[in-house]
DNA sequence: GAAAACAATAGACCATTGTCCATGGTTTGG
DNA sequence: CCAAACCATGGACAATGGTCTATTGTTTTC
């Protein structure tokens, strides 16, 4: 599909799945037309485009997805991608703690209210 | 104390703790010396300070923080106040689940690996 | 009493994460 | 056929959250 079609479906502005691409985090290829280049992006885009998107909203960088981008499909070495995988689950269990400590804090200042 | 006390003891550099006062999220007070003007940073800065970092790294932005300083210290209304950090609260649980998905995620992936 | 460490202020600088704009070409609907 | 809508590229712009530097004055330490 084109990029528009993909923005409109995932709710994600071309703007932004442009500038996903030029970080490498997701991957179109050419389209079929001889008389234009307009990119095509294939199905599982928005799939990506959903899982990017939750990823960010649960505070992870482009940096954070890059690694994981490289790791599961530039993989030649499953052992380095575990690893890589394992610690960014690692940093989002950490975050959730820290979350929890945060909202364990706030619920006492309601009390003190 | 004083800001480099302050800054060895909280692991906070004095940069940092001078852009969030500079934001209204710590509050100083004039030293007590005529001969400079050195501020003072009370004791439970340290406190703050330990709240902010951990907030910060739950994904609060520093407007959320000056949201919550406002309303737990300048607050008139009550009533107002609760309502900021209950919305808060609802905010960083709603983060926790998007993180809680993620994981979840990243461990399937794993799986297929 | 001089050097080293510390403080205040102001402004410049930086990375991150988009978003917007200009330009120029292509496709499509009426 | 032609205007409106779409696409690609490149670069400017913006907000956020610090961080660094320069300057100037103060305190501490040897």
């Amino acid at each position: 599909m084109k990029i528009g079609e993909l923005a409109e479906r995932s709710g994600v502005t071309r703007d932004t799945i442009r500038f996903y691409e030029r970080n490498g985090l997701i991957r179109s290829r050419p389209g079929q037309s001889a008389t234009n280049n307009y990119r095509d992006y294939p199905e599982d885009n928005l799939f990506q485009l959903e899982f990017l998107t939750r990823a960010r909203d649960a505070g992870m960088s482009i940096a954070d997805l890059q690694d994981i981008v490289n790791a599961t499909e530039g993989s030649c070495d499953m052992e380095a991608a575990k690893n890589v995988i394992g610690a960014k689950i690692s940093e989002l269990k950490e975050r959730e703690e820290q979350i929890r400590k945060v909202v364990l804090f706030l619920e006492e200042s309601l009390q003190k209210l």
